[in-house]
DNA sequence: GTGGTCTAGACCACT
DNA sequence: GTGGTCTAGACCACG
């Protein structure tokens, strides 16, 4: 269910919570859904279980879900409002790349075709995949 | 000329490379120019010698500034076609972001519209802005 | 009659013994009253046994019940002497608090506004509130 | 400079996060100032350095401190004032306290009296207190 | 030297 | 069984 890539740059943690929100916004982990236990998933990714505890600490930071001690860890009621919320800021990044790419001269026309092509991608894939 | 920002989480290293960058395909510095020296910009920023060394070294290996030692460095005559190759791949960063609005339900008419106001007002900045 | 919250931090023992008090304080439980047995209240608050076990067993170690084994449990005829000797304690919570204002330069008067408005909702709500 | 206490229920992070808090807000500790280093403190207080480093992750994310990689935490520009909008929300907490002694019975005078004399004393230990 | 991440393994409280 | 905290010690990037 998850992908770790021990030679990126990125994090391991964050790897894991990027992983969980998307998760999450794609519907497979709903509302109260129980999130796999650290010791289970820390056994069957290799990863040392500080690290994940470290990445569910910060999804709890976020509000993304939240802990029943000696019961488990469960998806918040807030979390798909939060990521939704949270996402719209990229909207920001999109915005900044646009500019530099404006500078190196890339034509509108072709940045366009890429944002909509990969988005009407991403809407195809969620419908298909959704039940993965 | 260049704004350090310690409490960014992204190395001064990297903040000099990208600013120095930015000036390159602003056209505010031009092939053969000299760039500042490890030594001066290092009291004028207060910062490390060997960061500057670093970032300096960094940019002569994407080609896009040479040394000639005893007089200096100066921008590569590729610099500019360099960097413009480059930028090309951050399409892709634009077509990731898109992908997980795509997901969070963001409209994208919405994208677009933020797209195109991003990339004229970069053009415009652009053109009243060489003088800086 | 109890409110449960898995995402507080609290442990659910602890909410529980602490509502337990509060009812006894509010004369809405009094001396000799028999207390929800473990099966029934574990059962209404979807609770494990084991956890209510425990807060009736904190309960009884402070005096405040008793049980009457094959009868049930009952409230203790000196429960409501104890804890007000109990909440005593709690005016240091208060100097505590107070302390920290003033280093944050909290005016005292400000202070002083809050405690006695939080104190008279407190009479008039338990004047009304007897009969939940 | 920092009283750990191991036998304690609350964790030494918090131990630490709340001193340092103090510290900050007596104005032992201002804007721009080193933190002690993870290492150097760690050996001091002999705790291990990972404990140190959650307890300043939670200090930097709550905007209190930032870090210079390689160069050092330092205490951030908006650290009084966030610590100060933060105690503001510690009125709560006494006015849930003296509905509690409310209920209890506890005289009204008494509460004012007891809070009275702690924020003097605060006020006092501050003013000497600021050369320690 | 600094902070940041990760592993390995321990102990505790809660359910 | 669960999550939370802590220790011990390693490695890396940054300055």
């Amino acid at each position: 269910m998850f992908q770790i890539d021990r030679m990126s740059e990125k994090p391991i943690y964050e790897q894991i919570i990027e992983q969980m929100k998307k998760l999450i916004l794609l519907g497979i982990w709903n509302e109260s859904d129980p999130l796999p236990s650290v010791r289970t998933l820390s056994r069957d990714l290799s990863i040392n279980p500080n690290t994940l505890q470290k990445a569910y600490a910060e999804l709890e930071a976020s509000g993304l879900c939240f802990s029943d001690p000696g019961n488990g860890r469960f998806v918040s009621p807030y979390a798909v409002k939060i990521l939704k919320a949270e996402q719209i800021n990229r909207l920001d990044d999109i915005a900044e790349i646009c500019a530099e790419l404006a500078l190196a001269g890339v034509p509108l026309e072709r940045i366009i075709d890429c944002t909509r092509d990969a988005y009407h991608n991403a809407k195809r894939h969620k419908k298909g995949g959704a039940n993965d």
